[in-house]
DNA sequence: CGACGGGACGC
DNA sequence: CGACGGGACGC
């Protein structure tokens, strides 16, 4: 099948006027919105007549875009009846009824994983007012899966992004929503933790407190809304929940993707039994971690009040973990001290960026705290969108351990153009790309063979990506490689 | 030593 | 109201 669809995409008009207007007349109507390549008045086979259907094709998508904001409702030449304007669907697509504005307002595009929807916002007004900018996260894990959509008012605007934009965003328009299909199931059942808990050591079976305040009312969800600091990483939100036997998922909330100016995540915390959550809730909520910021727990059905202890003893010693053992809290395994290590830097963060709860984005000034980085740091910047231009890209590794993806996302980003920082899965290292040389030089100047969150950190250049130093280099023009049929 | 991800929206 | 012509092989 030969691909018979416009290029550029929305860059052909679809005209429907009086049968009176002849070529001159449209062309000095429609020349000076951009360059008219074809100008189409769709006639009669037999008579030769007009049939009020004219198609006009432009170089440019901003170009039709434009001409029918502009044109369309207007009488031109003193026709009987003002002209209706369209961007015209692709042949194969036809005449359509519920033609959907959407498709001229919407881009599709890809983008850094760190980056934050209000930085997709602020690169993406240039061309125009945006109506929303959203990123598609992953259901289970919050994270950003790397795409997103941007929707202006305008056409002209859309248009112009798309043409416009960094070419790294790879926009497109975006594909018509798909029509609600109904599903069988409310929610996949969750699977069953996998390689079992070594984790919880310090107390038996039987020292949960079965059918005891957990009980109580024996409604019985088995679910937490937990509120913890964003500094904490996945697995160590894990290990916190995982001193209940009975864990079964960990995920955070809808909308609760962690970034810079959100020191606050929430996560649903699944047990297998309300007895494992009630127990998990008692030992959690109020107490401190990192230090100064309690954890929150509530159930998750919303109408359990939260579980008392951290009321009753806000503050206090025994709210505390004791990595000791020398409480009475049962909360002490060596596990957990390695976890402690890990989040006690965590505090330097929070002081050390007047991340207090009021003071959010007080934190201009260098930042000097050797339990949060062993040097001292310019103040926090944020990401710049990926430029057209080279990048310089960073190799990192850290023993014994990543620090949290917001730490990195900081401390990089300090050194001003950072563009993205990713972590390989499973593994201590990571690629931090920045758009000049400069930010990239610096930061391996001032960062390597440092400390960051009590993890010795190298940080050099990156070798180029295998498989080709240079993939920008081959043709982009789409092939009919499509050969092949289902 | 320690090296390469990710592409469609709960309306 | 409302959806698809014409051109035709070079360095």
């Amino acid at each position: 099948m030969a691909d018979i669809s416009i290029e550029p995409p929305n860059s052909r008009l679809f005209i429907l006027c009086s049968k009176n207007l002849n070529e001159t007349d449209l062309q000095q109507a429609f020349d000076h919105y951009g360059n008219v390549e074809d100008i189409w008045i769709v006639k009669d086979k037999n008579t030769n007549e007009s049939k009020g259907v004219v198609y006009i094709k432009y170089s440019k998508s901003s170009e039709a875009a434009l001409a029918m904001e502009e044109m369309n409702g207007k009488v031109i030449a003193n026709a009987p009846k003002p002209i209706k304007v369209m961007i015209a669907h692709s042949r194969e697509q036809g005449s359509k009824k519920d033609d959907d504005p959407e498709r001229l307002l919407r881009l599709f595009i890809v983008v850094p994983k760190s980056m934050t929807e209000e930085e997709l916002r602020e690169h993406f007004k240039q061309f125009g007012e945006v109506e929303y900018v959203s990123i598609v996260k992953n259901r289970d894990t919050g994270e950003s899966k790397g795409v997103g959509y941007v929707k202006y008012y305008r056409a002209y605007h859309a248009a112009k992004a798309f043409e416009e934009c960094s070419k790294s965003f790879k926009a497109v328009f975006a594909r018509p929503r798909e029509p609600k299909v109904p599903s069988g199931g409310q929610y996949d059942p969750p699977m069953e933790r996998m390689g079992g808990g070594g984790g919880w050591i310090g107390y038996g079976d039987n020292v949960m407190p079965m059918g005891g305040r957990g009980g109580s009312g024996g409604h019985g969800d088995a679910r937490l809304i937990a509120a913890v600091h964003s500094s904490l990483r996945q697995e160590q939100v894990y290990k916190l929940f995982d001193i209940a036997p009975g864990l079964v998922d960990i995920r955070p909330q809808a909308n609760a993707q962690r970034n810079y100016y959100n020191q606050i995540q929430k996560v649903l915390v699944e047990y297998n039994c309300p007895q494992a959550a009630s127990y998990a809730a008692e030992k959690l909520h109020g107490f401190e971690y990192p230090p100064g910021h309690r954890i929150s727990i509530r159930s998750a059905s919303g109408d359990l009040p939260p579980p008392s202890r951290g009321a009753l003893l806000p503050n206090t010693p025994t709210s505390r973990m004791d990595m000791n053992g020398s409480g009475m809290t049962t909360i002490s395994t060596s596990e957990l001290a390695t976890l402690n290590a890990a989040l006690a830097k965590a505090e330097a963060i929070i002081k050390n960026r007047g991340l207090a709860p009021s003071g959010l984005k007080s934190a201009d000034d260098e930042t000097f705290d050797p339990t949060y980085c062993s040097v001292r740091l310019p103040p926090p910047q944020q990401l710049v969108p990926p430029p057209d231009g080279p990048t310089h890209r960073l190799f990192i590794v850290c023993q014994p351990g990543l620090p949290s993806m917001y730490a990195l996302r900081d401390i990089f980003g300090r050194f001003g153009n950072l563009v993205e920082v990713y972590t390989l899965h499973g593994k201590n290292c990571g690629y931090v790309t920045y758009a000049t040389q400069e930010s990239a030089e610096e930061a391996i100047k001032k960062l390597h063979l440092q400390e960051v969150c009590g993890m010795r950190m190298k940080v050099m250049v990156a070798e180029p990506p295998r498989g080709g130093p240079d993939r920008s280099d081959r043709k982009r023009l789409r092939m009919d490689h499509d050969s092949a049929e289902a």
